[in-house]
RNA sequence: GCGCCCAUCGUCUAGCGGUCUAGGACGCCGCCCUUUCACGGCGGAAACACGGGUUCGAGUCCCGUUGGGCGUACCA
């Protein structure tokens, strides 16, 4: 049972079409996100179209990171991917269907004539459209050798509806919306044009994606309209904004995911994150990918734009961290570490890194944080020591250590809790706290002022080595 | 300019006319736990943008104002 009340919904078929010109940002990761968490609600398809038709600015490269970020986030699509370009004799084809069944007509107006005609639109506060003079012209008025742009004969009146799933029923005058241009006059098919042929064909049922298409949807509804098609499900979701409320900009949150990727972040933090960007359930905050598909409907995504906050990521994904299995963990943590070029661990280190994980993901909130808090781990002897380290070890805390190793080298089990009770006693028989010697004990072993606890941090270095590095600091 | 959309704590959000002296989460503050740092637990400060309606009753419906966003290409 799941909250979704369209379960009945056959054959979805969602798409994510990002145009090549760029890594994959946040809010395409959030549009992906939606249309595959949809399809896999629904036990549908998630499809792929590379949106290349700008050949200027698309490149391989951009779509290698697109594939690369969608891989990383989880976001498996199905089928190949599609290229827009290549289907531009598809394209084409529906622009003579509609040259030919009049709801298209060539147009020979010029660039200047048409910024132009906007322009003194825009002075007498009218609508910036341009009306093009050549709506109504037949063959006998069609200029020989002349370059031509085929143009939708858009309905003067009345008024066209997108009926959006999330942002309910929207319409416009159809004097607000012009003759948008189907084929340029090189003949190269237009984004309007691409994108309802390519999801037709495709048979996308769910168009989700940013509310910035909002428009786009009207005037495309136009086209379903002129080919005679049905218009898909369209669902239109806010965008997310920079935590300063305006754009995402490069200052902020516009980082393709593989910089989140780099920054330490868990794919299923990612996930989960963005999910809960625009959608919710109830007060649920954390989840895991199972709950977020079980949960996902359209009809539980807001209206208003959010805007970004990686304090609150990065909560999320030390919840995660710590949820993670943890051999699992111990893999990522090592993955990560050489996408760092940290040297990799050897035997004896990668057990003593499975013994050490759980005390160390309660304390880290990125993998980043994680990979540091190994230091101990991967150190070689003598330990560098931080500064607060350092200062821990004054010449009385270096006293108390040279005393406490015979005590040491005595305990039988070499267990946390056989070595705490070692120390308290040590401390107890000697006066101080156990801090007095805990926190001496831990600068030694680990080079650092803080850590998991020094008793588990022991235990897991094993008595050879944690007596060495007590050595090297005892006096 | 024209069109469209949005508006609950600093942020993400719950709320779908009465159960709201507005709930949760992040962040912030305090306390507890404690060998450090975290984790965890407990508590606190913190919001219905404003003005009109409608209604017995409005955070919830309507209108306006203000603020913000998006669109307005032979880009996608």
């Amino acid at each position: 049972m799941t909250d979704n009340t369209d379960t009945l919904l056959k054959d979805v078929v969602t798409r994510f079409a990002p145009s090549p010109t760029g890594f994959l940002h946040i809010g395409g990761a959030r549009t992906a996100l939606f249309n595959w968490l949809f399809a896999r609600a629904h036990g549908g398809k998630f499809l792929l179209r590379i949106e290349d038709t700008d050949r200027a600015r698309s490149t391989p490269e951009a779509t290698e990171a697109i594939f690369e970020g969608l891989r990383w986030l989880g976001l498996e699509w199905d089928d190949e991917a599609v290229s827009q370009f290549s289907r531009a004799d598809e394209h084409r084809a529906a622009a003579e269907t509609m040259l030919s069944n009049g709801s298209a007509y060539r147009c020979y107006a010029t660039k200047d004539e048409i910024s132009a005609a906007r322009e003194a639109a825009r002075a007498e506060g009218r609508p910036p459209l341009f009306q093009s003079p050549w709506r109504d012209k037949g063959p006998e008025d069609w200029p020989a050798d002349t370059p031509y742009a085929v143009r939708l004969k858009a309905p003067r009146v009345g008024e066209t509806a997108v009926e959006d799933a999330v942002q309910g029923r929207v319409s416009w005058s159809n004097a607000q919306l012009d003759d948008l241009i189907l084929l340029r006059s090189d003949g190269t098919p237009t984004y309007m044009l691409a994108v309802v042929v390519d999801d037709h064909d495709m048979g996308v049922t769910h168009v989700i994606r940013g509310d910035d298409h909002l428009t786009n949807a009207a005037r495309q509804t136009l086209i379903y309209k002129a080919l005679g098609w049905e218009t898909p499900v369209f669902a239109h979701i806010p965008l997310i904004h920079g935590p300063d409320g305006a754009k995402l900009s490069k200052r902020h949150g516009a980082l393709g995911v593989e910089a989140y990727r780099d920054m330490g972040y868990l794919p299923e933090a990612m996930r989960n994150y963005l999910a809960r960007l625009g959608w919710s359930h109830g007060d649920d905050e954390f989840f895991t990918t199972e709950q977020a598909i079980a949960w996902f409907g359209l009809e539980a995504i807001g209206k208003s734009a959010a805007r970004f906050d990686f304090a609150k990521l990065e909560h999320l994904n030390g919840q995660h961290i710590r949820a993670a299995d943890e051999s699992a963990l111990s893999e990522q943590i090592e993955s990560f570490a050489a996408l760092q070029n940290i040297e990799s661990l050897d035997e004896k280190q990668r057990a003593m890194l499975a013994h050490a994980v759980p005390g160390l993901k309660t304390r880290a909130r990125t993998l980043n944080e994680l990979i540091d808090s190994t230091y101990y781990i991967r150190a070689d002897r003598p330990l560098d020591l931080d500064s607060k380290a350092a200062k821990i070890l004054k010449p009385e805390a270096r006293d108390l250590l040279t005393k406490l190793t015979s005590l040491l080298q005595n305990v039988t089990r070499w267990h946390a809790s056989e070595l705490e009770d070692a120390v308290r006693a040590f401390a107890e028989n000697e006066g101080v706290k156990l801090g007095k010697v805990a926190q001496p004990l831990r600068a030694a072993l680990t080079g650092r002022a803080v850590s998991p606890g020094v008793f588990d941090v022991m235990e897991t270095l094993g008595p050879e080595e944690s007596l060495a590095r007590i050595a090297d600091q005892a006096i």
